[in-house]
DNA sequence: ACGGCGAATGTTAGCGCTAACATAGGCATG
DNA sequence: CATGCCTATGTTAGCGCTAACATTCGCCGT
């Protein structure tokens, strides 16, 4: 007989034991024909199969979990999903991690410190065997959990070196500040700049910007606009036109995001201002259109997917429990010039 | 003596019995004080949240989940990403969601059936509560692992009147049929079309815009152009020449969504093509670029917010076992007639 | 023929939490 | 003042799975 427990489980589900029994095995042999298939004979492995699929069996991942103590996960958190950049970053991450068997929590902190550490609370629940982040503000508390949950953490898109938090991306400000300096390179004498969202990368971008004019020996005020809200090409719209208002004589715009730059642009052709015989403009990271507008933009071309990649594997070697020179790994940046600068 | 157990677990992670034995109670009034506080006296609860805190106590989901057999937790397939359009429906389904309490599993399937039978059968381990699906074209596989499941689900984007399965959307076939309508209306003779990605959605759509032809007794062939890749902007400026290449008497080209329209569009002024004049362009979605290009673009917008958050609320309900009568939920589209066509 | 060894399978004992039932004590009721 | 009931808390028994430690069996060399 197969009957090895007296009845099934009271809950409506399938589970191991009625695998077990239907096959004629024990739960554990078919625990084993799941997950390493070479421990167990041909003969039962076959059984088991067709036992699972007779009854439709699908494992509990949250008795497996709790029980292997793993959970093959790896929580990801991003400030946003409307940005192309993150949605790059994911992809790079997804390429390393799938087939390595981890699963992907995804998490979209909305730009605000406070979402975030809602979701570090949130994820650490689930017992990641890692978490990657998104820039170096986390909020005190998620700090303080994520260290105290000993889960492996990579920091992704900005640097941090001697901060010891590892991390992949490359040099925000290096990169506004080579923007900037390419810029002043061509001869443009009054360069203005335009952000919106202020996030940390954001900042940053505008620090290079502010260096590279204060050594070309220009002094504040500097032509800027930054506004705290969310990017879109509407803004760009509405910006370009409010930074004109407020001094005439730019003769270009760095804008901090290419969505941004889009709108700039769009403004431009609108009220026939010549890009960039009138007015030049650079955006930031080389978004799929960034290459094809009319006059094509000229952007700094960002290793978003590389840095998902990248992170995925120095995450994987740490939770694999290398020992870990490299703290900060920098992929750098690639100005992409163009038409419209 | 605060002791009840002997000692502490053997893992070094802090549990609910560490708690319950530091703050002098059992582990079910810890239970209670976390997720039903109401019901625990305040002196205790101040008690266990004071123990929470000192432990750095983190709640275990696979535990949680295990015992009280409920994840709270809801799947979500969508095909992109990178698509804004689904992007938008994820945070409608946010917003519904998060508010309840119920975490998301987010699942890309990269526009292929294959993967999303991977990801419904890995995201049926999880024991999800519902699980939002998009389009209605799943593997036999997929649908047969969720029928057996018994976990409600919900289809979003289409509709499938009589499918016996819940959607919300609106018709696919309606809005590429208004479109084309808009465009005869407006005068014009000869109108290409423009498809990419090649998914169920724009595949309606085409349909929708052939059935107008014939309808306004065009023969057959139509200026058509399909390819099956992705969708960028790149391609809409490559899919426009091979289009005009085919048949230079097209006055208008409506693409099946708003990346090839403004791939589109960017080639027209590239190379001096006046739009509208010359050609008419139309897009699909009304994404935010939309309202902003030069000229503007005309579009179909499309609820998709909406349909997320409605999804998202048809699921609860079902989850909540409501008997539910509707079982496609329309929520239309609106041409936005602007200046491309 | 025998001990020993490795491969295949099984047994036991939890993982950390909560549902369901049990209990203790306080309070109003007639 | 006994009764019942309600509130606050506790006890017990799993949820479904797997780690770790048996056990069994065939086969090897000597």
């Amino acid at each position: 007989m197969n009957q090895r427990k007296p009845t099934s489980r009271s809950t409506g589900r399938v589970t191991i034991d009625d695998v077990a029994r239907h096959a004629g095995v024990s739960a554990i042999t078919v625990s084993r024909a799941l997950r390493e298939p070479e421990r167990v004979s041909e003969e039962l492995r076959a059984r088991i199969e067709r036992a699972v699929a007779e009854l439709g069996y699908v494992p509990n991942r949250a008795a497996r979990t709790l029980a292997s103590r793993r959970s093959n996960t790896v929580a990801v958190l991003v400030p946003s999903l409307s940005n192309a950049v993150f949605v790059d970053v994911l992809a790079g991450i997804h390429e390393v991690l799938a087939p390595r068997g981890y699963q992907l929590l995804i998490g979209n902190t909305r730009y605000s410190e406070a979402e975030e550490e809602n979701l570090v609370l949130a994820y650490l629940e689930h017992g990641p065997d890692g978490v990657l982040l998104t820039g170096h503000q986390q909020s005190a508390c998620a700090r303080a959990r994520l260290a105290a949950s000993g889960v492996p953490t990579v920091h992704m898109m900005d640097l941090a070196p001697g901060s010891g938090a590892p991390s992949v991306g490359f040099s925000q400000p290096e990169a506004g500040y080579a923007m900037t300096r390419y810029l002043l390179g061509k001869g443009y004498r009054r360069i203005g700049f335009i952000a919106a969202q202020l996030d940390e990368r954001t900042l940053k971008r505008r620090e290079g910007y502010r260096r590279a004019l204060a050594e070309a020996g220009y002094a504040e005020p500097y032509a800027e606009i930054s506004v705290p809200t969310a990017t879109t090409v509407g803004l760009g719209t509405e910006l370009l036109p409010a930074l004109l208002a407020q001094d005439a004589t730019i003769d270009a715009v760095f804008c901090c995001n290419d969505d941004l730059a889009l709108g700039a642009l769009f403004h431009c052709q609108r009220h026939g201002i010549a890009v960039p015989k009138r007015l030049a403009i650079a955006g930031f990271n080389d978004l799929d259109f960034a290459a094809w507008s009319t006059p094509a933009l000229t952007t700094i071309a960002t290793p978003r997917h590389a840095i998902g990649a990248r992170a995925a594997q120095l995450l994987l070697a740490r939770i694999e429990g290398a020992a870990l020179p490299v703290d900060s790994l920098d992929l750098g940046f690639e100005l992409r010039a163009r038409e419209s600068a």
